[in-house]
DNA sequence: AGCACGCCGACT
DNA sequence: GTCGGCGTGCTC
């Protein structure tokens, strides 16, 4: 460990280690270009990743000793640093990190760095705890008389360390006065105690399952990298094949080795599941790491990663920056899962964020997924990372069975209800289903009743005054909302542009509205609404599950929430309402994630006894995406997809940066993306794109416009984004974000 | 990220 | 005549 006073071995590297008086650069936790120097005070040595406070202007902030003083500011000017915080140190990998992603992302590093120490600022420092312990010293020799409480007092206390007077007392049986009493004589004293971990250890051998040998084999291919230095090995296995638990033997193997396990998972929202199969397995609740943390939950786990004492850490995206002393294995759960990417602030992508800190911990990373990204499958193909493929687990449920319901050919019939949004095939499907007392989900990837509203009479659309988004009626809060900025509004009385009263009409089905066709068809069916609205607290997600295991519902009408991790037995119908929707709007992977979301929705379809059925409605059948799933040849589909990229020279057979212009002033926003493309990088191999308005326009009241430069794949792009940006002139009123290989094109 | 400095509109 | 809007620039 890199502390000061264990610099007087000469092991330690000189530069990392700088004694007061001595010049050291200071990395802030702010968008600021560089470190700053500071000089180390009178009597505290300095290391590198020391966690420090520093002056700065008027305030004080907290930042990391990141190497030796620069030397460009005169000494003069300087400050001193205040002190070290009572904090484990950055170790070398982490700031090593930091670095490369505020390279590769184009932005400064104290941006990245504030990922790490953000949760950490204005943390009050660790307190030592004080215990009650037995001092040594008999009654008599404290110079009390014994009596039978104060004997017993005594000898509880010699059992034990207690955190607390109160907890002593309990124990014991007697009064805290009598505890009190017991210091202040000298029988007991106070000492020193290290806090309680929070965290339990995990014992890897606690409760290893039975694995089938397909998944014994696989477990053996991920243990054995465990230990050997850097690896990146796919995980590829559709659901109910026991993905995780082979994963959980990597796991395991790594525990053995004393190391610490991150599990990367795209939300944490629907994990609990996970999370106590991870428990069940190791005997151990795993510390968690997400935005929804309490404070004190968050200083845990922070610390937990930076002591040792959490060795395993389930976590979103930004658990990647968690200061892990000795981290020995990184799994990357749903890899595919477009939640890895962080589109807002430092846009990167954990899951390849993951790749490279496993790479400079030289540590092996597991990618799982049922539907590895293409990304991915050409890494494995050409032989960059191992794969192991686990096949379907015999006596798991068979693959659904899928069929393509052609919506021209059956269009719903109107109901008394009024509008349809379910063709007759589904709608028999349903009703035999619910009879045979099985259960259905009727999926639709779109919240809210109706995601557009119009008047009657004049044709206006409502939308949303901050957005290029119409707003969305949610009847079950009676509002409408708008989903990209959080907007919402009463349904006006009248219209806003020809006044007419009572003129709004609603267009298209959200899942409020495919539930109220539901509800009039099957009357006597349990029909319940399931979307991210309804789910916001933890316990609703688990009141679901339950209910849903207990056959409270019987069709349930859901978005994506339900898509991931669950398996229900009694679901043996799937119901695609929209499968299309996710084929619009130009986004090189809207294909592939089409493919991806339907494939682990039918995966939901189906037990061991009953093969499921999965029935996609489709006004597109002949759609290479419709004909894979319905045919089975999702293999066919992907090497079309990869040889499509390729041709196309799409990433990553070619690399796409996006800046992003964006400002309140429409005019600045214009003007600067044309000085942009005035001063676009020319030359063999690349190509600017734009400026254009981004497909949302105008975004929260800002107007945005893009610029795509797209590289050959063996360009970087981030030295041809830096000197454009240097040979522009940017007001500070228009917002300038870099998008290194952007996953949305928003 | 904060925070101060600095130059143009509605008020004690 | 001042208070205050947020554009611009700086912090070792």
């Amino acid at each position: 460990m890199t502390s000061p006073q264990s610099t007087q071995s000469n092991a330690e590297p000189a530069a990392d280690f700088f004694p007061a008086g001595a010049r050291v650069a200071v990395l802030l936790p702010l968008p600021v270009e560089g470190a700053y120097d500071y000089l180390v005070p009178e009597g505290e040595g300095l290391a590198a990743g020391d966690i420090v406070e520093v002056p700065l202007a008027r305030r004080f902030e907290v930042g990391v000793v990141w190497g030796p003083g620069i030397g460009e500011v005169p000494v003069e000017k300087l400050r001193e640093v205040v002190h070290r915080l009572e904090l484990p140190g950055l170790p070398p990998v982490l700031r090593k990190f930091i670095d490369w992603v505020a390279g590769y992302t184009l932005q400064p590093a104290g941006a990245v760095l504030r990922m790490t120490l953000n949760p950490a600022r204005r943390w009050p420092q660790a307190k030592t705890a004080t215990a009650i312990v037995a001092s040594g010293k008999s009654l008599a020799e404290a110079g009390l008389k014994a009596t039978p409480a104060r004997e017993k007092l005594l000898l509880t206390a010699r059992k034990g360390v207690f955190e607390t007077a109160a907890a002593l007392a309990r124990e014991a049986g007697v009064s805290s006065g009598i505890v009190r009493d017991l210091i202040q004589a000298g029988a007991l004293s106070l000492v020193e105690a290290k806090p309680a971990s929070p965290f339990d250890e995990p014992d890897p051998s606690h409760a290893p399952p039975k694995l089938e040998p397909a998944q014994e084999k696989a477990a053996a291919v991920l243990r054995d990298k465990v230990g050997g230095g850097f690896s990146v090995t796919v995980l590829e296995g559709v659901t109910g094949s026991g993905k995780t638990e082979v994963y959980l033997e990597a796991v395991a193997a790594a525990l053995r080795t004393g190391a610490q396990v991150l599990i990367l998972v795209p939300e944490i929202a629907l994990t609990a599941q996970g999370l106590s199969r991870i428990a069940a397995r190791f005997g151990a609740e795993p510390a968690e790491w997400h935005s929804d943390l309490t404070y004190k939950a968050r200083r845990e786990t922070w610390h937990g990663a930076a002591t040792g004492a959490a060795r395993i850490v389930v976590g979103a995206r930004s658990a990647l920056f968690l200061p892990f002393t000795n981290l020995g294995l990184i799994v990357v759960d749903e890899e595919h899962d477009a939640a890895f990417k962080q589109e807002e602030g430092v846009i990167y992508h954990a899951r390849d964020m993951a790749v490279v800190r496993a790479r400079q911990g030289a540590i092996p990373i597991v990618l799982a997924s049922a539907t590895p990204s293409l990304e991915t499958r050409i890494n494995a193909q050409n032989g960059r990372y191992g794969l192991v493929h686990l096949p379907k687990r015999f006596g798991a449920a068979t693959l659904p069975r899928i069929t393509v319901i052609d919506m021209k050919a059956h269009p719903p019939e109107r109901g008394r209800w009024g509008q349809a949004w379910l063709a007759p095939p589904l709608v028999n499907a349903v009703t035999q289903t619910v009879a045979g007392g099985d259960q259905v989900l009727l999926f639709l990837n779109r919240r809210g009743y109706a995601p557009l509203t119009l008047c009657r009479a004049c044709g206006h659309r409502l939308n949303c005054p901050r957005c290029t988004a119409w707003l969305v009626e949610h009847k079950l809060t009676r509002k409408l909302q708008c989903h990209h900025c959080g907007y919402g509004a009463r349904l006006p009385e009248q219209c806003s542009s020809c006044e007419a009263k009572d003129s709004f009409v609603a267009c298209g089905p959200g899942i409020e509205r495919v539930a109220e066709e539901a509800v009039a068809r099957w009357p006597d069916a349990n029909v319940r609404v399931v979307s991210s609205d309804v789910l916001e607290r933890p316990s609703a997600v688990a009141e679901l599950i339950d209910d849903i295991l207990a056959r409270r519902i019987d069709i349930l009408v859901g978005t994506q929430v339900l898509a991931k991790g669950h398996h229900f037995p009694g679901l043996t119908l799937v119901g695609v309402v929209d499968a299309d929707l996710g084929l619009s709007g130009w986004d090189l992977r809207a294909a592939e994630r089409t493919h991806q979301l339907l494939h682990q929705v039918a995966g939901r379809a189906g037990r061991a006894d009953k093969p499921g059925r999965v029935l996609l409605q489709s006004y597109e059948p002949s759609h290479p995406v419709m004909r894979a799933l319905a045919g089975g040849d999702d293999a066919g589909f992907i090497d079309s997809e990869i040889a499509a990229r390729e041709m196309l020279a799409m990433p990553p057979f070619g690399r796409l940066t996006a800046l992003i212009l964006s400002g309140d002033n429409e005019s600045a926003v214009i003007a600067a993306g044309r000085g942009l493309a005035a001063a676009a990088p020319r030359g063999e191999g690349l190509e600017v794109l734009g400026p254009a308005p981004a497909f949302m326009a105008l975004l929260r009241g800002r107007h945005r416009h893009r610029l795509l430069l797209k590289t050959r794949r063996d360009m970087a792009p981030q030295p041809l984004v830096q000197e454009w940006l240097e040979r522009v002139r940017i007001p500070s009123s228009v917002r300038v974000q870099i998008d290194v290989d952007p996953y949305s094109f928003y």
